[in-house]
DNA sequence: CTGCAAGTTAAAGTGAGGTTGAGGTCAAGG
DNA sequence: CCTTGACCTCAACCTCACTTTAACTTGCAG
């Protein structure tokens, strides 16, 4: 029986209750996005909070962050503890406005949908259905088409 | 002076009516989203409707689909005529239940991260408020906290 | 004719977000 | 002891949706 409290998880048993690849969770050590402690055989020991960071992960992925993004909003948590739930409410509160915006956006597709069937027309520029946001415009170059909030921000 | 009516487009001015470079253009005839007749140079020529495909194309891409399944979609258009309205409003009309489906799983994020700020618990597989200690080892894989909905279809 | 933009091809590159495989190690059971 | 399974690293590979590059051709204007 391990000791309860400070049970540290191995990587498979990470890997399944989080329900991520275990091969995704070295990815995201490598890309900085998480850490492990090691056993002294050299093996990944995570604490419990990792499901929490995870969860994070995972959830502002499906809001459309980039792992990057995601790698920078969880540098300003703190490092010296265990985030807090004030922590935890302070990063989540920023896509909120995220999932806001993309909300809106497709729910303005989806208006421009309705009536764009009524008028069949799915012009380039005017519809409101391919041209969302109205961007194209006459910039020729690569376009893009997405509403800004449901692109992933490539901004280099 | 061209005679109108039959006229067909060179590659560059589709590309910049459409405002999608001529490289996606010819990578979309490579993946057998669109085709093209060529002049006697072995110059592509298209007519003015590869405008409202290429129109639906986008517009489809913002809706969420995979260019393999704006293909597919694609593929039961008639091959003998132009397409009507009708039948660019057959093709949109999923879109609707697609969007609908996406609104509704991006709200329910984000009215269930409002709830979970509350409790700031992030759960992997349920709320902390209900299920305060991490019991989640027993249930099965992959559940997530995500509607299906809102999840890239990778499931092997 | 020259000059040059616009077009052609095949192949390689990009970048995000991973997975797969080879070859080796660690820890527990029999 | 040996076996088994979970784990390790590192490098190569993968998909998607394109873009870029190199080497060459077409077509039009002057």
């Amino acid at each position: 029986m391990a000791m309860l409290g400070t049970e540290l998880l191995p990587i498979g048993e990470v890997a399944h209750r989080a329900g991520i690849a275990a091969s995704a969770l070295r990815y995201y050590e490598s890309v900085g996005l998480l850490e492990s402690a090691r056993s002294s055989g050299g093996r990944r020991r995570y604490p419990r909070s990792v499901l929490r960071r995870l969860a994070f992960i995972r959830a502002a992925q499906n809001v459309g962050l980039s792992l990057d993004e995601i790698k920078t909003a969880l540098a300003t948590l703190p490092e010296a503890r265990t985030p807090t739930v004030a922590d935890w409410t302070r990063l989540s509160r920023t896509w909120r406005t995220r999932l806001d915006e993309q909300i809106a956006g497709l729910t303005a597709l989806r208006d421009g949908l309705t009536k764009c069937i009524g008028c069949g027309c799915l012009s380039l520029r005017t519809c409101a259905l391919s041209n969302p946001r109205d961007v194209a415009g006459q910039f020729g170059e690569g376009a893009m088409f997405l509403p800004e909030t449901l692109r992933a921000h490539d901004e280099a």
